[in-house]
DNA sequence: GTCACCATTGAAAGATATTTTCGGTTCGGT
DNA sequence: ACCGAACCGAAAATATCTTTCAATGGTGAC
């Protein structure tokens, strides 16, 4: 039997095919694309119709529609339409308002806060939904019992880079983060088996970044890339991939915007599993560093 | 093509499925009885059975199974199923509680996950909500405006300072970020009329960010302060004052996780409002800037 | 520019699932 | 005991889904 697995493509809320077409998409063929969209944009409709009638809807052959339901992670069509049937009936319990439209040029502030917060709201929940928790595990059970750390992202992903350094140093960890590609190759060749290496990069082509987790990689540490393409040149060196979401970018939302809040997410989660797994240490490191810096404050606050 | 109608099946309530089979119950056969009553206790697992797996589970025989979806009103056991399926996603759904309670050690990582998300999604709200359209407006003219703009954060805000010139700069704006408090006094007495300083603190009480806004401030800059407490000592020397949102913080989430989360939404909004007002070089900008990075990224992903 | 190669695609064959048919069985009535 | 009707399931018939394979078109090397 093939069909055996339906309950665990319940497990993930709606929203989150929509999401999977978005981050998928990129890897498509277009045929497949084309399929992708049809069914990202009238789940109902497509679940009413059957391989062949999605084909003719889209115009490609039965082939190129099973193809992209394998893609989407279901063992085939059978179990895509089913998902679709499940999502189709959320929606139509489920209200969904969403504020669709870009953020025009001349759209006034107080539009601009409202459609920045649902979008990164959005971006949040498909984070989450799309997430491998077993990866995830796996990747907080390397870091708490890692010798060192090392993080490596460029730009936006730096500045995520080094707000997990903050947090695990926080909590006692031994992290560093290197947004200098030579630097950061240099500390790599020092990694070992039992030391983590993690990449942050949306696109999972910056060289710059995946140099040194290859070095890594190649010295033996648990390697971990969070990537928004999870089939990009970063995750051939990476033991484990976290995914983070790609919301559809605008002229005045770039990618980067969400991308960012997407791995700030992933980051989070990665630094409050390790918090878990050592509390017997870190619950007094977090309170220590705190006291810490109770001094740098001004007494009184008016 | 028998399946067209699958629409129609959704349009009925959930529940009526359980008491359709209670009205219906008395004119079934026997072995109709049996596979109904499964039908009816377990929607989700009878969806990811076949009819021969439906047959074989309770007793009896293909057709049976088939007359039995006769019977239910679907065309046939293909249409019952995806109306099943349909169910189970309704029912997944409806039970998804609010997600109250607050991270615990022995969370598993699937619900650290969901709480985070849920948790980062609530800042998101209660940011947007208490923002100050009047003030982030006027920041918005000052920074677009600006000759130059120096931004103070320490610690988690300094990286959403970064954030933020990193942006700026992309734009083609002046922009720089301070994290070492005494370089960031000595350029903010650099600054006069025209210039925009920028403080991020989520206490508002941190005196190495409050020291060069003061300066700033008395050099005759358009000061503004993002902060999570607006009656703090920074706002002494802010001309405008941003509103971050303060979440119940735990302990296994600090508060700069929250604060962090509220102050980029802030910064988003500040950033979208300058490239609006700056659309015709903004515009521009931001596609070179993307233009640039092309060639970092190795080209060969899927 | 041409060629070789690889990715992409759809047609058709093959496998599986669903529906229908049909004959056997059971059960109640006579 | 016999008859008839309803009930049931095995298996054939059909629909649907999956896989294979050859044709196509695009891409990079030379």
């Amino acid at each position: 039997m093939v069909t055996q697995d339906v309950k665990e493509s319940f497990g993930s809320p709606g929203g989150s095919l929509a999401a999977k077409v978005r981050t998928l998409a990129p890897s498509m063929t277009r045929s497949m694309q084309r399929v992708a969209e049809a069914v990202a944009s009238d789940p109902a409709g497509c679940a009413a119709l059957t391989v062949t009638g999605l084909a003719e809807l889209t115009g490609t052959s039965e082939a190129t529609v099973v193809r992209t339901a394998r893609l989407l992670g279901y063992p085939g069509y059978r179990d895509l339409r089913l998902a679709l049937a499940g999502l189709a009936a959320q929606q139509q319990s489920g209200r969904a308002p969403a504020i669709t439209t870009d953020i025009a040029v001349d759209d006034p502030i107080a539009d601009v806060v409202a459609k920045l917060a649902y979008e990164e709201q959005q971006t949040l929940a498909d984070t989450a939904a799309g997430l491998d928790t077993v990866q995830l595990d796996a990747a907080v059970t390397a870091l708490a019992g890692a010798r060192r750390t090392d993080v490596y992202g460029i730009g936006a992903s730096g500045l995520v880079a080094q707000d997990l350094t903050q947090k695990l140093l926080r909590i006692g960890l031994i992290a560093h983060a290197h947004s200098d590609p030579h630097l950061a190759v240099t500390n790599a060749v020092q990694l070992r088996s039992g030391d983590v290496a993690l990449a942050i990069t949306h696109s999972g082509s910056t060289g710059d970044v995946i140099e040194p987790l290859r070095v890594a990689f190649e010295r033996g540490a648990t390697t971990v890339a969070i990537t928004g393409r999870p089939d990009s040149a970063v995750t051939q060196y990476a033991d484990l991939v976290l995914t983070t979401s790609t919301s559809r970018e605008t002229e005045l939302r770039p990618a980067a915007m969400s991308s960012r809040t997407s791995q700030l997410l992933v980051v989070d989660c990665l630094f409050v599993g390790v918090a878990q797994r050592t509390y017997e240490t870190a619950a007094p490191a977090l309170a220590a560093s705190y006291e810490a810096l109770a001094h740098r404050h001004r007494s009184g606050s008016r």
